[in-house]
RNA sequence: AUAGUAGAUUGAAUAGUUGCGUAUAGCAAAGUCGUAAGACAGCGUACGAGGAAAGUCCGGGCUCCAUAGAGCAAAGAUGCUUGAUAACGUCAAGUGAGGGUGACCUUAAGGAAAGUGCAACAGAAAAUAACCGCCAGAAAUGGUAAGGGUGAAAAGGCGAGGUAAGAGCUCACCGUAGAUGUAGUGAUACAUCUAGCUGUGUAAACCCCAUCUGGAGCAACACCAAGACUAGGAGGUUAAGACUGCUCGUCAUCUCCUUAAUUUGGUGGCAUGAGGCAUAUAGCAAUAUAUGUCCUAGAUAAAUGACUAUUCACGACAGAACCCGGCUUAUAGAUCUACUUUAUUU
RNA sequence: UGGGCUGUAGCCAAGCGGUAAGGCACAUGACUUUGACUCAUGCAUGCGCUAGUUCGAAUCUAGCCAGCCCAA
């Protein structure tokens, strides 16, 4: 199963929002929350407000990108749910530094092997 | 050389590693997920966002409402002419008006003599020529539209004759309206004659005239599976429904009321089309016809990413969501064609 | 994706062709020993932006911009 899997329903962000703890990175702000399942879903919520569809793309691609990468070596039976950080210019947008972002978040969560 | 005008094209390129979506009668397997309908994994191969994909401003296809019907009204849209088109509020060619030295550009451009409304302040007066004035007359009264300077706009303009004072009352020139002729499919243009000219502006105020318009939208709609409900009453022709009102007509395994429910998942719709490109013919052109050739995204929380190397002008605006034809708006730059102004030289 | 609505001072708002009412807030002055209340005066560079119609647009027309609501 090579797909990954997504969060789908709204009714799933909001419990995310709702019940999980957050994590603040330069670029991204993370939340976490365990799932009954055996693997990790992905979410990603940029609001149409912060910038064009272009950009947004972008970002959502940039993440999913990371995502994939770092997905292969965690714990399984979490959800995760991305948001930008506002205070952080969109221009600024780089691939490595998402990248570190993600990769101290997982490993203060716990789930990095 | 300089400053511009109009139109067209283009919208970084190459290589490698890795990753994503769709298709696949290629290989392999006969399995996995799901109650079911149904869907799918690995390797390989092919293809994979724009000129505006945007705004959603018009028009059409397609689907359902009856096959989308008839008449009157209401509501809305358009508005010089001819043509093009499936259609349009779009396009092409022209006409008038306005702007620019010019190439060229702009133009919702029917009707104010069907009727109604409005025109603040100023001004005698904003459409009835009332008031002041001028002239005649003893007065009553009559004649008059020259003058009464404000205003965006003042009763055709200006000059001469004429008169008691005046006046298109008469005349020349200009403007306006009508008729006739010529040219043109036509808007209209030109010429001649006639009328002395009474009626200011506003229709992007109501309105009148001409032409046109049924409604809702792919989250439409159709089918499949699972689940829930499947109880009671009323109607069978004018009650309700099919955009609004009235009249007519049509429909139904239909409609309405009370209680309950109106949910979830999947498949289709969905990519060959009023398609693109090239050539020929017709036409000033928009475009049409014929022949040849090509098939180039199809997701469903939504596919183009990341990294490395090289080159240059160092990359603007920007992401398909049922599909087409336009319009509008955003846009770094690059290339090409035609034409104009000014200056200098020959 | 489709359908609809609204933009007027710092805030709430009236006005639908003749040159921006009102309230709160703010500033100044008066009253008061001081403050509040009260009274007086002031505050719109042009009515979201750009064009057009008109003698004259907040108002009419067209195109943009921003914000909000509804269906699912």
């Amino acid at each position: 199963m090579k797909k990954i899997k997504t969060l789908k329903m709204n009714y799933e962000f909001k419990n995310v929002f709702n019940k999980g703890k957050y994590y603040i990175g330069k670029q991204v702000i993370l939340y976490d929350l365990k799932n009954k399942y055996d693997y990790n879903r992905l979410g990603i919520a940029i609001s149409s407000k912060l910038c064009k569809a272009v950009k947004r793309n972008k970002i959502k691609r940039k993440i999913r990108a990371v995502y994939q990468i770092l997905e292969k070596d965690t714990i399984k039976g979490h959800d995760f749910v991305f948001i930008w950080n506002k205070n952080e210019n969109i221009e600024n947008l780089s691939y490595d530094v998402i990248y570190n972002d993600i990769k101290k978040m997982f490993s203060k969560i716990g789930i990095l092997k």
